[in-house]
RNA sequence: GGGGAGGUACCAGAGUGGUCAAAUGGGGCAGACUGUAAAUCUGUUGGCUAAGCCUUCGGAGGUUCGAAUCCUUCCCUCCCCA
């Protein structure tokens, strides 16, 4: 597999140095992409990179990732508008160990010739002195170089943001140093990265040839966009995570569901590993009928698949199918309590006594005081005026609702739709 | 060190003694239409025991019948000059 002409039809290269296909022309090249370990969990937005080094080590090279944990204390001055909160030593290993957790399912670290790599710059910096440092490193750097990179630019300029600290300014050495420590200890002589990368990525190329005169190389992905101009990889409730505490693979596999056409063609090549012609019918079959969403769909699985595993997998799916198919309450009432909970399992849950429900309680104080499902009762009756509140399918329309027994299914549930898309599952026990 | 501007709800941003729970825009949430899409349109967007009441305009005090608005003080941010 050519490596280069792979990320070529997938659209996800923006700018490289072109004499990198040369020294990609034989395996066993290794190439490296930086992460900001921000989090104790990885999200979409990392996905590319670890694609881009998925790709990279199905070529049969050597992919290594770097945790940013020494540049993660500073904070990359590209694209922010401001200085970043600093992240402390305690927190960044505590990120590195999750992250480190999922990326071992997605890389393979086992084979002799190119097992993948997981790197923390903290590791070769936290003892390096700032005089060694400025020695080292910032005596073949000119101040002129680093002012000119266009990240720089927009900060110093005041075109963007509040001014930049010493600190960013110099983060882009810092990562130099990165691309340099690894060139010389890993013969590592390519870095990869989103486009917005560039900039950091040849600095460290400059320090390589002016402190070793050896040669190095860059390639960059076009940052991931959506058509309608929000922001990729955000829900209302935030990132969309890799670990499934955090977003539960219904969500995973929804997130992607929702995609939409226009994204969902670029993506499909981006993020899943199906070759060009599965690719090339699945789009020419789902603009004959959008409707279909095949290609959402298909993304959802191979991207669920990867992430969480068949399991998780086949709820989310048997979920989805429930919640946005056909699935009516009848259904819940014939089926034996085990399924039941298989399909909510990835629905937020409230237990509450049984007793409680015997008793008769108010519509409004379920949602709020005897489960978290709305924020507030103004909330709770703006939401039942509006009709966005669903008792087991049926909408509620008066607020002074009393819930009790005869609402139960199989006298121990009730489902929630908090608008149409959100469900809930109450358990009476 | 000197000078200036400013901190208002999720964000941006009006409001300079009562008609202010605070204009407007964005965002969010919901409804209609749909394909769980996009676009569009509509409603809503501090809380509560709800025609009423309570807590909000950087913090703390004060003036006043009445303060986001005036005074004192503290904290913070930005800009210009050195």
């Amino acid at each position: 597999m050519d490596f280069i002409a792979e990320l070529e039809w997938r659209g996800m290269i923006y700018e490289m140095i072109p004499e990198v296909k040369n020294y990609l022309s034989d395996p066993g090249a290794a190439a490296y992409v930086g992460i900001d370990p921000t989090a104790d969990s990885l999200h979409i937005g990392h996905l590319v990179s670890i694609m881009l080094l998925r790709h990279f080590q199905r070529a049969g090279h050597k992919p290594i990732l770097v945790l940013g944990g020494a540049t993660g204390m500073i904070g990359d001055p590209s694209g922010k508008s401001e200085e970043r909160n600093l992240l402390s030593e305690e927190i960044i290993r505590k990120n590195e160990e999750g992250i480190k957790k999922q990326v071992s399912r997605l890389l393979d670290f086992n084979d002799k010739q190119n097992g993948a790599l997981l790197l923390n710059n903290y590791d070769w910096m936290k003892d390096y002195r700032f005089l060694d440092f400025i020695r080292n490193v910032g005596k073949h750097i000119t101040v002129n170089y680093m002012m000119a990179k266009e990240n720089v630019k927009r900060r110093i300029s005041g075109e963007v943001g509040e001014g930049l600290s010493f600190a960013e300014f110099s983060y882009q050495l810092v990562q130099a140093n990165d691309f340099l420590h690894l060139y010389k200890n890993f013969n590592c002589k390519l870095q990869m990265g989103g486009s917005d990368q560039w900039g950091n990525i040849t600095t460290g190329i400059e320090l390589i040839r002016r402190a070793t005169g050896g040669e190095a190389y860059a390639i960059t992905c076009p940052l991931i966009t959506k058509a309608d101009g929000t922001k990729f990889g955000k829900t209302e409730k935030g990132n969309v995570w890799l670990d499934p505490d955090k977003t539960s693979p219904y969500e995973f596999y929804q997130f992607w569901i929702n995609t939409s056409d226009e994204d969902a063609e670029r993506y499909i090549k981006i993020f899943t590993e199906l070759d060009k012609p599965t690719i090339d019918e699945l789009i020419i079959k789902h603009r004959t009928a959008p409707e279909n969403r095949l290609l959402q769909k298909k993304l959802a699985e191979e991207l669920t698949m990867m992430i969480h595993g068949s399991k998780a997998l086949e709820i989310a799916k048997t979920t989805s199918e429930f919640l946005f198919g056909n699935g009516s309450i009848d259904l819940l009432k014939n089926l034996d309590l085990a399924s039941i909970l298989y399909i909510f399992a990835a629905i937020p849950q409230f237990k509450i006594s049984h007793e409680i429900i015997a008793q008769g309680i108010g519509i409004i104080d379920l949602l709020t005081n005897n489960t978290n499902i709305l924020a507030s009762k103004s909330e709770a009756r703006r939401m039942i005026a509006n009709n966005g509140i669903y008792l087991n399918k049926q909408l509620v329309n008066d607020e002074n609702l009393i819930i009790n027994e005869n609402f139960l299914i199989q006298n121990k549930f009730i489902v929630i739709q908090r608008g149409k898309k959100n469900y809930f599952l109450i358990i009476a026990e």
